[in-house]
DNA sequence: GTTGAGCGTT
């Protein structure tokens, strides 16, 4: 078997061989100790297009018939700001800007890049009792340089209380490790922003999760994480059952997601639509969205979008992105909320998307409190006027006129309508929240609904979320909240 | 010597 993996920085640069581990995946950390900043790999397929390397927990798979001889190339970030990594010019041309448009984006783009590169202690929730500051610090060591690795225990007994605190020296390292789960010392692990910190500068982020429609039912989760992961790691593949036509990739880079957002790609035939999606507060609808990619300057920001404050804020944020839905151990998400769905800064919005041809769904009130609306025509609908699902939607208010009807066919065949959020008469009321996206975003369903009481549609059988392959919790020694109510059986993924 | 959602003696 082979140990050894050709990588190169670029075609026609001469390659490094690179030790493979005894499962045959690649770990990325090795590959980015040789190559700093590489955040995935590609090669030249039979025929002759490249073709992206899964990567999973920062393991990079052999493709089906293994590494081969192949010389690999590194995928990465796109559009590096100055000074950190390496620099355009050893990238070669790719990254080279033409023109002021550019030019100016990129200076947003690094002052923003400057925003979010802080790191901040992350919280390790979970820890087992056994486990020192030492064995902390080892296992995170492998996502990157560790620069605080503590175990809080009891002053008296020295006693684990369960939980330590990290920090990283880098925020790439700190993204890795908030965006998985982590099995440390034979328990999974949550590592989040800690409650102290949160909000002083997670929600200067972007997006890094891109909303995928007019998805066709053949195309899968590996589909997606294979096509995607060219552009750059894949954190997430989220696709709703049922069948919805639309689907969720979350990348590790914002700005890979951001610089996908308003693309057509063709995946198994079927040319689908990238857009933003929708953040999952209300933060969204009422600050704007988004700072315009440059490709696709000007989505429209939320003014549009009638009173957004209209009934969510009896529902109590708790501090943080999806964080209504951030308890509830064992099934929860890895700490996406940190991740994929934060917040674009201060969102230059109220134009009118150039592309837009449909109606303008901020014209067109759209609102979830709908009528029996085919969740899979809204979906067409709004991605049609090339807006994807962007806004949160949240409790919309009920003289925002419904116009689904003019944005396109509606086909009336799959009659799983979302819930009738007009019926329910909240705002805010609602036990599962009362957002059309919410709805939209549960995807195998709001399993909590054993709960009783929520108005959501409870598919069948929910799946584990992509990228926890290895398992989810359900480790004896812990606890899963068993009948924890609604919620708790929803799938983890996008809230 | 038990425990298992949480949030840090600086």
């Amino acid at each position: 078997m082979s140990c050894f993996i050709q990588v190169a920085d670029e075609e026609n640069e001469e390659p490094i061989e690179i030790p493979v581990e005894e499962d045959g995946t690649l770990l990325l950390s090795t590959l980015a100790a040789q190559f700093p900043g590489a955040c995935g790999l590609k090669y030249r397929s039979e025929t002759r297009s490249l073709r992206g390397v899964r990567l999973l927990d920062g393991k990079l798979r052999p493709p089906e018939n293994g590494w081969g001889n192949a010389v690999y190339l590194c995928v990465f970030p796109k559009e590096t700001p100055e000074g950190e990594g390496r620099s355009a010019a050893s990238r070669g041309s790719e990254n080279k800007r033409k023109n002021d448009d550019q030019l100016e984006a990129s200076l947003a783009k690094t002052k923003r890049l400057e925003l979010k590169q802080k790191c901040s202690d992350l919280i390790v929730l979970g820890l087992p009792w056994k486990t020192t500051e030492q064995e902390l610090r080892e296992y995170f060591e492998s996502f990157g340089e560790v620069l605080m690795a503590q175990v809080k225990k009891d002053p008296k007994s020295g006693q684990s209380k369960g939980f330590g605190f990290i920090r990283f020296g880098t925020f790439e390292s700190q993204m890795r490790v908030l965006s998985q789960r982590h099995m440390i010392d034979g328990r999974w692990c949550d590592v989040k922003i800690p409650n102290s910190r949160s909000g002083e500068g997670q929600q200067n982020q972007v997006p890094c999760k891109v909303f995928v429609g007019r998805c066709s039912d053949d195309i899968t989760q590996e589909d997606l994480r294979d096509y995607f992961s060219q552009f750059g790691e894949v954190t997430d593949v989220f696709i709703p059952k049922p069948f919805r036509a639309f689907s969720f990739v979350t990348f590790l880079d914002p700005d890979i997601a951001q610089s996908l957002c308003g693309e057509d790609h063709i995946i198994k035939n079927t040319s689908v639509h990238v857009s933003n999606a929708a953040p999952k507060t209300d933060h969204a609808a009422r600050h704007g969205f988004g700072r315009g990619h440059p490709r696709d300057a000007g989505r429209p920001g939320m003014g549009g979008y009638g009173p957004a404050q209209h009934g969510y804020g009896s529902q109590g944020m708790n501090g943080g992105w999806g964080g209504q839905h951030q308890s509830g151990r064992g099934t929860e998400m890895p700490n996406l909320a940190a991740l994929g769905t934060s917040l674009g800064i201060g969102g230059q919005g109220g134009h009118q998307h150039p592309n837009s041809q449909g109606p303008n769904p901020a014209q067109m009130g759209v609102g979830p409190m709908n009528l029996g609306l085919n969740p899979l025509a809204v979906a067409a609908a709004l991605n049609q006027a090339g807006w994807g699902l962007l806004s949160n939607l949240p409790g919309q208010s009920p003289d925002t006129p419904m116009a689904y009807s003019q944005a396109g066919p509606a086909p009336a065949s799959q009659a799983q309508g979302p819930p009738s959020m007009a019926a329910s008469g909240q705002p805010g009321g609602g036990p599962a929240g009362g957002s059309f996206l919410n709805w939209m975003n549960q995807g195998a369903g709001d399993g909590g609904g054993g709960g009783g009481g929520s108005a959501m549609p409870q598919p069948p059988g929910s799946q584990p979320p992509a990228g926890a392959a290895a398992g989810w919790p359900q480790r004896s020694d812990q606890k899963q909240s068993a009948g924890a109510g609604p919620g708790y059986g929803r799938n983890p993924d996008y809230v």
